[in-house]
DNA sequence: GGGTAATGGTTGTATTTGTAACCAACAAGA
DNA sequence: TCTTGTTGGTTACAAATACAACCATTACCC
């Protein structure tokens, strides 16, 4: 029987906290508008920092490109998303949210907000500045979009997530 | 464009941080043990906290019980767990690791204070602090088995996780 | 004791995800 | 201009996951 305590280890704190906080909104995405998490992400990111293609998306967002693939085709599917070809470059497309695909960002985002000023309403204001800080420099944000505190046990992609 | 940003959204942000801290962990359990991520939990169950039943590791770890039955599976497999019928009741189980599977206990524990000391490295001791009991409040963890700080937005099983 | 529900666990099937391969368009150098 | 490499994006197939149904055993209780 080791000292090691599970309870205390950060990638599997994280995957519990990250599971447990994630449920009460996931059911909302999911139950009003059949969204998968993916879908939610690129809505999201379409809607909050405007206009972009899919790779730009699969750089912030550090999801693989199939995943973002899959995640615009469901959406637009939804009549959520619209693509428009970069003429300048004709492998990219540019895309937007469609007045529907707006309609449900700013549904979701009030949810958002609601569930997130909950799952911090026992924090202090000092506890919740702590925490956000060490989880973003923890997910590597904050220093462009490589990676910041997690180098690899022995190595591993550094371009391709996933 | 909304005022709403991702990068403070808790769900979002540690989805994220579990991710990539996860990342270089998990890859050492899967090259050396051809393990996934079910089958280090179960792992590390019977590791730490010693014998127990499949339903026991579910309500501890928060993971399905077909997860847990598929998991079993596998490290019995691998020779890593073996199962002991209770005479008492015949529908349990208690779960017990091999010799083979407490070296490859061993030696993951080793590896994961490894990479947690890594993890936290850039951390204060103060900050780190809080981060681990902010986090262990929002997974739930300390009040029993039961949720803590994430109510559901409409209500969900409280029994069968996921 | 007999019926009904609850518990421990497994299996089947549909979804989702990961991974690799692929295609088309562009970039850069010989 | 050829050719080699890179980038943006999709598709195909394998692996993993969720969900429901299932079986066996035990608990409850009339």
């Amino acid at each position: 029987m080791s000292e090691f305590d599970l309870r205390t280890f950060l990638p599997y704190l994280l995957n519990q906290a990250a599971e447990e906080t994630s449920l009460g909104f996931s059911r909302v995405y999911k139950d009003r508008y059949g969204m998968l998490r993916t879908e939610w992400r690129v809505l999201f990111h379409l809607g909050r920092y405007g206009d972009m293609t899919a790779a730009e998306i699969g750089r912030r967002a550090k999801m693989h490109k199939t995943k973002i693939s899959r995640a615009v085709a469901a959406l637009e599917a939804k009549r959520f998303v619209t693509r428009r070809e970069d003429s300048a470059d004709r492998r990219r497309e540019t895309l937007t949210l469609s007045a529907q695909g707006r309609r449900a960002f700013d549904d979701l985002v009030v949810v958002a907000e609601a569930h997130d000023t909950r799952l911090t309403a026992n924090l202090s204001a000092g506890e919740r500045a702590v925490l956000i800080d060490c989880l973003q420099r923890l997910a590597g944000f904050g220093n462009g979009v490589e990676r910041a505190l997690s180098p690899a046990i022995d190595g591993y992609k550094q371009d391709e997530y996933q």
